[in-house]
DNA sequence: TGTACATCAGTGAACGCGCGTTCACTGATGTAC
DNA sequence: TGTACATCAGTGAACGCGCGTTCACTGATGTAC
């Protein structure tokens, strides 16, 4: 697969998808460049003409990750929702049991605990990204960031329990509670246009 | 280091012991036998005597992780407190600054990504540990499962956020915004006996 | 339009290394007499 | 109490393997004339 330099970026954005899935779904350390590249289509050796380092493709994969996060929190259906009518749509489709069923579900309690461990560069990416999305997060529900910090909290750590469960009951019941829960304390229901 | 067979207990409660240390710290996959063993004071071929696999040390370490975790959440000076005094309590030493500072720091918001890819035997240890901290929870705040769920969840998600950014700064107001939430939510500010 | 050359994305063999695991062994301890 | 033997926790060399990375190369494409 020899193709000419026009279609590098494609191939770029290829990889990184992969990349992006498979870290989600394995973790960056479990996932090799070699299978990684297999998967593109690839052989490892053409990795190096796209990534000074694995590392530098884990920082590019989290970004796409967090893109692609921000985007199914934000479009896809909910962009002309907006105040509780959007809390709650994003809620419920986040807190879904197809998402906890996804294991290349939302990047953060996917590779969170990664990045953590991580260089000061893909902090510092992961860092901005959530900063943009709080943002966008209280614009959108009319609520300060300090109440949006608190809905994407809740949402990560009902996903990371509910994703190390194996009882699939207990796990559904945890996202229920923790969607009830927000329901009670942003008043979800109190406005006649449910959802 | 040839003790007898004696010592056997302690020797596996030691490696046991770093192994959910460094697990929690760098990650599962991230942390080789050999170091484990050197930083148990062994050398990598005793591991054989203690474990069947690495798979079952994993096991084992995650327990110890989640035995640790309840501990700090129900006693270590909390033994005696209820109710909201005990939520309060709680919830402000899950979301310190110290904890989040702390690489060896609670179980969940390290290993619950690297369990949630575990095979079952894992994911049944987790899930029944945090089953009885659930219940643990509910009793000791009169609360409803569901509602310590939403609590548990509140915590694990604000660290695990907490902990991938790089800025101290904004770290630190993504655990005041989720204890000045959980204050709201529970009200937690009702009761006389302030924290 | 046709030919000669430069570029460079992608190939695939090879690098040193650390991984998880095995195994023949050692030597301190516990037991039998 | 002293000696002979069995046990087995722990040693350390070795196993095959996959890791991240390097590098000489190939061959399709774009450019110059």
């Amino acid at each position: 697969m020899s193709y000419g330099p026009e279609h590098k970026p494609k191939t770029h954005a290829r990889i990184v998808d992969v990349a992006s899935r498979l870290f989600r779904t394995d973790g960056m350390h479990a996932t090799g460049i070699d299978r990684l590249m297999a998967e593109a289509g690839l052989t490892r050796g053409g990795f190096y003409a796209h990534f000074d380092s694995k590392a530098a493709l884990f920082s590019e994969a989290l970004r796409a990750g967090l893109v692609e996060a921000r985007d199914k929190l934000m479009s896809r259906g909910l962009e002309k929702l907006a105040g509780n009518a959007w809390i709650r749509a994003a809620t419920r489709r986040y807190l879904a049991p197809e998402h906890r069923d996804n294991p290349a579900g939302c990047v953060v309690p996917t590779l969170a605990a990664e990045v953590a461990r991580a260089p000061d560069e893909v902090r510092s990416t992961f860092n901005e990204s959530i900063g943009e999305i709080l943002g966008e997060m209280a614009e959108r529900s009319g609520r300060t960031r300090d109440e949006a910090t608190a809905m994407l909290a809740m949402w990560v750590g009902a996903m990371t329990l509910a994703r190390a469960m194996n009882d699939e009951a207990e796990a559904k019941r945890v996202l229920e509670a923790c969607k009830a829960h927000m329901h009670q304390a942003f008043g979800l229901d109190e406005d006649p246009s449910a959802s």
